[in-house]
DNA sequence: CTGCATTCCCTGTTCGGACAAGTTTCTGGG
DNA sequence: CCCAGAAACTTGTCCGAACAGGGAATGCAG
């Protein structure tokens, strides 16, 4: 059993960190018997609600970094689930596609998130689901103010 | 610029994602100066606190795992602001002290954290950082229930 | 059209995090 | 006492994340 640390410094950023990593270890023991690991259903999700695109377009959309997108995608692709193709307009860029085979993930990958949802919120009324994304777009809003 | 990733499935999972990640980059932001990557700060803070204990302890203070404490211990080892003996009284055990060295640190540190909870709360009244923390603290009961 | 800044991607490196597997040491039931 | 199981640490491996640096292609200003 895990203690609860607590930095008296920092009340709120001690429970920023706390959820964060719990709610991580959760997504991940989610996704594990789809194989993928937290951040790739990310670049996956992407791919399937809107269709093959650049590499840096996944990078925007994720608020990611080329690097790791680079790596990212080489794993996608060694187990099927991602090609790449050169664009015909810019040789600088790559279009990344969804396989066929990552479609039969997608029902899967998607239910695994619906129930990361189910479980964060547990039993939360509708009105406090509400209350409750509002304080996280408030925190959102203050760290990307402090950039 | 970075895209707001949405995903429809789950928007309170895919905010405090993005909560965690400002976050997350926030801090190593602020750590950077004192040389410190972000997770090695709360093993310091841990000792400053607590004084000399075994690994295990900080395993469980900071609800982390062995095998990264191993690591996160020789590095700071290597850059001589913690240092290790063995237990006086179970040869399994290793006792990790924080050295005079790392207690110039000490204020530094701090300060980074109290303006990373000053960044985090923004302008939030004292009454709002009351309802955060219980929003967040709710969201953990929720995750941990779930593991 | 030429030169230069920008864009896009890739590689190297370092780190935290997690899991598996293994070694040494300790502890408690028989 | 002895042995099985637990505890503490270590190592190997894989991954996401971030930063630095660099190469190739593009596009824009002059």
């Amino acid at each position: 059993m895990a203690q609860q640390p607590d930095f008296g410094a920092g009340p709120i950023s001690s429970a920023v960190f706390r959820v964060a990593r719990a709610h991580k270890a959760l997504a991940a023991r989610l996704l594990r018997e789809t194989g993928l690991r937290p951040g790739q259903e990310l670049v996956l999700m992407t791919l399937w609600r809107d269709g093959p695109q650049r590499q840096v377009d996944l990078v925007d959309k994720l608020d990611s970094d080329a690097s790791t997108m680079v790596r990212s995608i080489a794993r996608l692709e060694k187990v099927g689930l991602v090609h790449k193709e050169p664009s015909p307009t810019d040789r600088r860029a790559t279009i990344v596609h969804a396989t066929e085979a990552s479609f039969h993930l997608r029902d899967e990958v998607e239910s695994a998130w619906a129930e990361l949802e189910r479980l964060t919120v547990g039993s939360m009324s509708r009105s406090r689901r509400t209350e409750v994304l509002a304080t996280l777009t408030d925190l959102e809003s203050n760290l990307s103010a402090a950039e």
